[in-house]
DNA sequence: CGAGGTGTTGATTCCCTTCAATTACCGTGG
DNA sequence: CCACGGTAATTGAAGGGAATCAACACCTCG
């Protein structure tokens, strides 16, 4: 335990330091390989981190809502893309040398450190989950995920397509339709539309989700 | 670019915060699930993040080298175990709010900021691996790893066993076995024993890794 | 009303897992 | 030095789960 505090907080003397940022949906908000040259804080809406391999193939390493950070680098360059899904809103940071070292010297260090740790652990599970479970799984997983980052349980929306989903677990996005079909027929999960679901058993979820 | 240091330096102030710690073949460093009451540096060796489900299934999110630091948790616990590969040496830090924050005004901060970007990326490239990469393709990119984290191209000595590899890559021992034995087959890798290789070309390996 | 993106379902194929058996390796002790 | 035992590694055969290919339904928007 070494922060307390489980997010990085845009309010006090950083802030000054950002920019506020409206971009619409889809809209790349920076490109993988780009000078990374600020960190962003999400402040309304989902992005979604994408990285393309030469062969087409398309992953999605998280999606981030309000108060998630991202784009901090180890190198100079970003280590993958990051785009709206929705249209949503962010603050970003210039993060050369100077100006972030100015921030930790004013007592913001313990935040970004905490917002890596977070993002660390969420990456850590992610790879689990995506190595060994299975499509069911995968999916009910995200489901209770996705629940538990928004709050209207037991009422979910997911903003994004369901190819975007079928990326982020790394599954075809047929396949997770028909896990969707099963957990509907199973009556664990309710359809309102394509996009907003009823958590009808989210225990029995849960604990599919493993 | 936020910070330019590749790793975190144990020498320094620092240092003395820590303890040096020996640990013997298959030691346990800590236990998923235990207060989060130190966290590590490498040494000397190879230690393994291994998380255990109830079904049995043993997932390894990450193989720790000399330099690298793991440990920090965003919460109170252990979010995995630490294993050592084979004997290893480590150095542990005291992780209590107090402690770090006196070591983070002293400067630190930046060196712990650019360990975790640098396991985040880690992570990251991980989950894309296991989640998107055929078999052969993820035996191409553990190898080609592997040797770019030690210095003795094009030789590899690989400390761990392969279910533990397998493990590490969301496989079977067995198909780990195959993709080797297909790789030797192709005359990309030399077997001299079961744990020291020879890459005999690098770039075709590279190529599959994608 | 039509068009295109999105979502869903069906049929087939194939890669990986599983289960099983055999072989290789390595530390130990004779 | 060599025989021995146990673990690790390898190979084979069979089965299953997800991808792929293909067709269709749905919804939004011009």
């Amino acid at each position: 335990m070494i922060c307390t505090q489980s997010r990085f907080r845009p309010e006090g003397t950083l802030l000054a330091l950002g920019v506020v940022r409206q971009v619409r949906q889809n809209e790349l908000i920076y490109r993988e390989g780009d000078p990374a040259s600020h960190f962003m804080q999400m402040v309304g809406g989902v992005a979604r981190m994408t990285s393309v391999r030469r062969d087409g193939s398309r992953f999605i390493d998280a999606f981030h809502l309000s108060g998630d950070v991202f784009g901090m680098e180890v190198g100079t360059l970003y280590a993958n893309s990051a785009e709206a899904v929705g249209a949503c809103s962010l603050v970003a940071y210039p993060a050369h040398d100077r100006v972030l070292l100015d921030a930790i010297s004013e007592g913001f260090a313990c935040q970004i450190v905490t917002a890596l740790m977070h993002d660390l652990r969420q990456a850590k599970e992610h790879a689990r989950l995506v190595a060994q479970a299975s499509a069911l799984e995968k999916t009910s997983a995200f489901l209770i995920d996705w629940s538990s980052r928004t709050e209207r349980f037991p009422l979910i929306t997911l903003p994004m397509t369901r190819q975007d989903i079928a990326d982020y677990l790394g599954l075809s996005g047929e396949t997770l339709c028909r896990c969707l079909a099963q957990l509907h027929r199973e009556r664990l999960i309710e359809m309102l539309s394509p996009r907003r679901f009823k958590l009808l058993d989210a225990p029995a979820l849960r604990k599919m989700a493993a």
